[in-house]
RNA sequence: GCGGAUAUGGUGUAGUGGUAACAUAGGAGGUUUCCAACCUCUUGUCGCGGGUUCGACUCCCGCUAUCCGCACCA
């Protein structure tokens, strides 16, 4: 980061403390790292951003919005993967007493060292002996896992159980698959939407808004049949060539339509949903032109994704991912089956019913049932396997490793005709996931306009209508002569209407109270002056080019 | 987690072993016919804890937080 760009960097970390839009939490008791406080500014900002985010959304009109809760039961993150994915398994050297992470010691002893449990880990390091990258010493502890989530405990005393605040939003959402799927008449495609906190207990927070142990997150899951591709119309987006950092192809700059017909990206609703991002991010005031689109490296990828995109924004920090655009596959919910044995599927018609013909053997129970007891379940399933031409009696050797000899009496043949008219699937999701937090702060670091004016540093925040905290300030020329008063009642009017915030500021020169509401990015203010008294007209004047229009008071 | 630096009104800074200053911001009043003007008055500060000392904002130790490297992480 350069001088220049420090100094800015401060200047605005100042400016959004000192006019309570971002302030560090807890700080009368000397702060706590990694969080952060919206203030009586920045409150209104952030839920204004999520309001957005939501309309944005559910404006498609087959998105519903879901609220779980971020205290999670443990079984529910050990399914997801999060547990063995959030731990770091660490191992301490004695000599230096510095921490290391064991697999990447082992990096050199195995392909993947990531992949192995934690008795393997700790055979391989005694095993392979590697020194300490510190000090070369060869003295490690054992190892010990470090969870990146944080721990709680649900319910009191013995009745306890284990649990976590969640990484994500993500999981409440595929668990409430169910209810989705009821909800939206059994119909795919649909989609689930959750705006919320998330939490991660950070070794090392760092870069103010970027990196927080609490932050918040919405996610949006979109539940797709895989069996019938959704086809997506790109025409939309051709007036802007997007910057795509490819996997194979490097950077390329070319209109959504054509990256999917060159199967840059790889998944077509990955693509309408990067299209659609592109969209959310410079509607609530992200410069279009320090916006990329950086597509995941093969290695890069979760295992279980077939395409995967971050949408990354240029700011003080360089460049940053603020929101990931995962294909997920089947991945989370077929997690959740084999963890619960609930089916979490959809069934699809097939265009014509299929017909199977069933030609083999099965037991007949009362024979079989008394001969084989305990094994008749497993001699059944072994029965049913059998060809039709088979001849018994046979010796059989079960999956349960018994020998077993199959008598005539104990089978009968089964010869019938199935139907089939359709089947169960797992859904794929398509899962965009909105960093909230580093996307305000991006919004804020490109709204954040300093120009000398007069020979003084003069700071506007250049803010879009749909996201700026207070929509009107309004200001009596002159508190007197009834103009304070006419000032208060349209301050009065104003806060009447929903969804609108007015301020009203009387002190310190006009001027003075224009600059305070441009630093807060107020986009309009309204002043009464001696006119107004005459005509009930007001002045209108526009924050980004300070023109004045005069309308009557009833128009507002 | 390791190493280095830092911590003074809301903000930005000065300064000292004897209880703190400047600028700016905030409040009240005055003045002013629209973009941080001016005048008067005024509010408010040494991150937290311990030690040394007659006395600590200042020196020492610990903690916390911030910034910069390294490591970690999406």
């Amino acid at each position: 980061m350069s001088g220049a760009n420090t100094a800015r960097l401060e200047r605005l970390s100042g400016m959004l403390k000192r006019r309570g839009i971002l302030l560090p939490a807890f700080e009368i008791h000397g702060g706590a790292k990694g969080l952060y406080d919206f203030g009586p500014v920045g409150g209104r900002l952030r839920n204004r951003v999520n309001q957005t985010w939501l309309n944005h959304w559910l404006s498609l009109g087959n998105i519903v919005e879901l609220s779980c809760p971020t205290v999670t039961p443990y079984a529910v993150l050990e399914a997801s993967g999060h547990v063995g994915e959030f731990s770091d398994f660490m191992t301490m050297c004695s000599a230096c007493e510095e921490a290391s992470r064991a697999d990447t010691l082992l990096e050199a002893f195995h392909p993947n060292p990531d992949s192995l449990t934690k008795a393997d880990l700790q055979a391989l390091l005694d095993n392979a002996q590697p020194p300490c990258p510190s000090c070369n010493a060869v003295e490690w502890t054992e190892i010990t896992a470090q969870n990146l989530m944080f721990n709680t405990t649900i319910g009191a005393g013995r009745s306890g159980r284990p649990g976590f605040l969640r990484p994500e939003t993500a999981q409440g959402m595929f668990t409430s698959f169910p209810a989705l799927y009821r909800h939206n008449r059994e119909r795919l495609p649909f989609g689930a939407v959750q705006v919320g906190k998330g939490y991660r207990n950070e070794i090392s927070p760092r870069q103010g808004m970027i990196r927080l142990r609490e932050f918040n997150m919405a996610e949006l899951e979109y539940f797709i049949n895989p069996h019938e591709p959704l086809k997506h119309d790109f025409t939309a987006w051709d007036g802007h060539v997007i910057t795509l950092v490819a996997d194979e192809q490097g950077e390329v700059n070319m209109t959504f339509s054509e990256a999917v017909e060159k199967n840059i990206i790889r998944h077509e609703t990955v693509g309408y949903f990067m299209a659609k991002t592109f969209d959310f991010l410079t509607k609530v005031g992200i410069d279009a032109q320090r916006l990329r689109f950086r597509q995941h490296e093969a290695d890069e990828m979760a295992h279980y994704a077939t395409d995967c995109w971050d949408a990354e924004i240029h700011g003080s920090y360089g460049w940053i991912e603020c929101v990931g655009i995962a294909h997920r596959g089947c991945y989370d919910l077929e997690a959740h089956e084999n963890a619960t044995g609930k089916t979490l599927r959809a069934r699809r018609e097939f265009d014509k019913p299929q017909v199977v013909e069933i030609d083999g053997w099965t037991i007949d129970g009362a024979k079989a049932g008394p001969a084989f007891r305990a094994l008749a379940g497993a001699v059944k399933v072994a029965v049913e396997n059998l060809p039709s031409e088979t001849h018994f009696p046979l010796a059989l050797t079960l999956e349960t490793g018994d020998e077993v000899m199959i008598e005539q009496e104990h089978v009968k043949r089964d010869q019938r005709t199935e139907t089939l008219s359709g089947e169960w699937y797992i859904p794929h999701v398509v899962e965009p996931a909105f960093g909230i937090d580093r996307i305000i702060w991006h919004i804020l670091d490109h709204a954040y306009d300093e120009v000398g004016k007069d020979g003084e540093e003069y700071t506007t925040l250049r803010l879009s209508d749909h996201v700026a905290p207070v929509d009107y300030c309004v200001f009596p020329l002159f508190e007197k002569d009834g103009m304070g008063e006419l000032a208060k009642s349209i301050h009065a009017k104003l806060c009447m209407k929903p969804n609108v915030v007015s301020m009203y500021d009387s002190s310190g020169s006009i001027g003075r109270r224009y600059a305070r509401a441009d630093e807060i990015g107020v986009p309009r203010c309204i002043t009464v002056d001696h006119q107004s008294l005459e005509d009930q007209t007001v002045t209108v004047r526009s924050r980004d080019t300070g023109e004045q229009h005069r309308i009557h008071i009833d128009k507002l």
